[in-house]
DNA sequence: CAGTGGTCTAGACCACTGA
DNA sequence: CAGTGGTCTAGACCACTGA
């Protein structure tokens, strides 16, 4: 374990069951336990560690949980082999964006339309009769610079109480969290060259390659509110931050 | 629980556990409990479902994991404010990326270098000194169409046994994958207009906005390899599942 | 300082499954 | 059919923290 090796991280002093986690993930990590690898058995590990076996039970299922390692019963567990990776994006609050690299927010609503939703709205909202939305487009600004361009729909039959916010002082999508609780959302993400309008709306030149967002949300079956977000290609990046996993953990095996 | 509202799943039967995490996960996704409500104690939740407390403390445990509620001692816990969303991108294998859609997977490559490595090949991999580095440029098609086009750089000093790999019938991501184990990662995605290296590359007009993804990947402290993926724009997206997630499961707390 | 969650123990019974 | 993991029990002691 501690060889040569330079550790990267020290195995934490607090809690057992978290120090056999981290052993047995860094073992994984620095490949001195490969994929296919049969990792001691829960019994083995008790004696290891002079603990209980809901102990050990514990870190190993946290382990399989994230996809490093396969249980299998009768045959022990074993390091996965990497299938998928797969990545975690923070999508943060606009304003808290923008506000982390150290600009000024500034919100400018350029439209805010209720009506009858017409055929386009009703395939972004994904939904079959027609109903009341509320269509917003915004910017966010990051001091001088458009930061980001929003192209928003609001589900009125879901959120009745949009109906009366300007949206003027708060973005929407900092209002909806705040007041809609949602349970599922589908993000693509897609880049394009902007046409005249959206350069106009993100100051760019037209044809420049701009990163679009769609993101969709519901409530159980209800649409909430579809949105699309619109930033400049050339400065805007998401980041996002890998974990070896093969899988991420199931939501619905608690 | 189960009036008017159209229930979106069942109660699962199987574990007692995953019964309790799942009837709490409802009652907040649904909104019968808002943000900052108290859910029951773990003493009532065991009176209630006629068990032990570590059972009750599994589910609990895993809600506050997974960021849905907050835990407090002597307070008791809370449903969650919805902070920041954090969104799950699968990034597959690119051959099981295209075979998915339902085309024929080929792959080219189109230069593959051995040298000594440049300052911008430094930059890349994020290191100090000089050393051995292999370039590679090659072409991912989905069937006719060009799918993908990759540059990639390995170090050599971590990953030695490459200089014997042509990579003409294994992407270098897949060999990869396979072959090292690696302990962080990190995406940056960006949209940009095509040169025209690019443009010819990807079989695009100049000036074509394309989806750039980064990929930077080490073990421990030492760089593996540094990836830049570039897709057509038109055709290509990330799409990524949310969950109503305050943060995501820190990795270190088992 | 009392109530809450955090963690662990030392068992138990069982489902599954590979030898 | 024996060995493994999956889950649960009925306790325990403690750290923390808000009333």
């Amino acid at each position: 374990m501690d060889q040569m090796e330079n550790q990267v991280t020290d195995t934490p002093k607090g809690q057992l069951s978290a120090r056999i986690h981290h052993d047995i993930e860094q073992r994984i990590l620095l490949g001195e336990w490969a994929p296919g690898f049969r990792i001691p058995l829960e019994r083995e590990l008790m004696e290891t560690y002079g603990c209980a076996r809901m102990t050990v039970n514990k870190a190993l299922s946290a382990l399989a949980a994230s996809g490093l390692i396969e249980r299998r019963r009768k045959a022990g567990s074993f390091v996965s082999q990497p299938l998928s990776q797969s990545a975690v994006i923070e999508i943060p609050d606009v304003r808290a964006e923008v506000e982390a690299i150290g600009q000024v927010y500034r919100l400018e609503v350029v439209s805010r339309q209720q009506r009858r939703s017409t055929r386009d709205d009703m395939e972004r909202l994904n939904v079959q009769s027609p109903r009341q939305v509320l269509a917003i487009h915004c910017r966010h600004f990051a001091g001088r610079r458009v930061h980001a361009f929003e192209d928003r729909l609001i589900d009125l039959v879901s959120v009745p109480e949009a109906v009366d916010i300007s949206f003027a002082d708060e973005p929407p999508g900092t209002w909806l969290r705040g007041h809609v609780p949602w349970s599922e959302a589908e993000n693509r993400i897609s880049a394009f060259n902007a046409d005249s309008m959206l350069a106009t709306r993100l100051d760019v030149k037209e044809g420049s390659a701009c990163l679009q967002v769609e993101r969709s949300t519901w409530r159980g079956k209800r649409p909430i509110t579809a949105v699309r977000m619109f930033y400049p290609g050339e400065t805007y990046r998401l980041v996002a931050h890998f974990s070896p996993k093969g899988a991420m953990p199931r939501r619905d095996s608690a």
